[in-house]
DNA sequence: TAGCATATAGACCGATCGATCTACTGGCAA
DNA sequence: TTGCCAGTAGATCGATCGGTCTATATGCTA
């Protein structure tokens, strides 16, 4: 599938494998399984991570950039600052409605995890203010009234939308969603 | 804590511990510390249930029950359609405003546990189907006119609530919903 | 009183968990 | 050429997993 997965060293081909797996079968999925979609020798894996806990918080602090770039771009260009809002549900739309989405990748860790000083959570907690300072950003380039709050709103609808796009994606959440942003940003 | 618990039978005891365990603790808990907690024989588990699976889809089946009936509670007595499902949210921020809020118990589970057919997911589907009609029965007593879109913008804004609350349950996610509920009912 | 159903207590099973270990291999640099 | 180092392969560790088993105790009923 990738390329680099075939070429790259032991450490890229974990967080490759890890980022996958991590998704598609949850906290829960084994060392042993991680190795083998890798192909990575047991130990490297310690080498590299210090142990599975450390592999789950790199791959989301990487997943992190990816998915902070992947809002950016969902936003559009050359809109408005209203448009490009709204564009990120279109885009949100279309995520959720593929048939591999599973929700929100940082709420399914969160949740996995009950261990409250797991590495992950710092992450997850880092991920969500990152977010939350994208929308703050946006709403005052639209010249919001009151950004924080408006920020607040967006990113409940956002949660939202994946939360039921994991548990009913035929339902196309992110127009329901989108209808109600569209109200919150001219409030 | 509850008396029933000391005296009543091995499966009540047992649907007791993993109702308060499975929330706590997540779908990852292991029998034992199911049986200890409910202070019941092994055997038994198996006898009543037919194995963990099992007993997590029966706690899921009481709970659903105990769910539904908390929110025709929430919804208040005596109030206009409108106030009820207003009313509603404000119960919601009592709930979520609980330092051992832990997010939706349906959405955890169907997370922990990965396996599509495991019968769990039989049981929070049927969960999420009851939420959705007990919300339409509302909007239609409201005179809304457009009930089954109404009632899945209303549930999109309540999952978004839990979610929202159980990764930061200090920021009121509730009255941020309910605002944006009261716009919903008056579209 | 005898017998049966329902408990408890806990040993035990194979499988799997995350983690550590030794032994070996290939490539690169001193 | 020698030595080092990152990598692979895989045995092994103790702990825990869900599940099955035997043995025993208790209480109700025929």
């Amino acid at each position: 599938m990738n390329g680099k997965a075939e070429t790259a060293g032991p450490r890229e081909r974990l967080l490759l494998a890890a980022e996958r797996l991590l998704y598609s079968r949850g906290g829960s999925v084994g060392v042993s399984a991680l190795l083998e979609e890798a192909s990575v020798a047991r130990r490297s894996l310690y080498e590299h991570f210090g142990g599975k806990d450390g592999l789950v918080a790199a791959v989301l602090r990487r997943t992190a950039d990816e998915d902070l770039a992947w809002y950016e771009c969902a936003l559009g260009d050359g809109d408005s600052p209203r448009g490009r809002l709204l564009t990120l549900f279109d885009r949100l739309d279309e995520l959720v409605s593929d048939a591999g989405f599973r929700g929100c990748r940082y709420l399914a860790i969160d949740l996995a995890f009950a261990d409250r000083d797991h590495p992950a959570h710092a992450e997850t907690d880092a991920y969500r203010r990152r977010i939350r300072a994208l929308l703050v950003r946006e709403l005052e380039a639209l010249g919001h009234a009151r950004p924080e709050h408006a920020a607040e709103q967006l990113h409940l609808l956002l949660e939202g939308t994946l939360v039921m796009g994991a548990t009913q994606n035929h339902q196309h959440p992110a127009r329901v969603a989108r209808d109600l942003a569209a109200i919150v940003l001219d409030g």
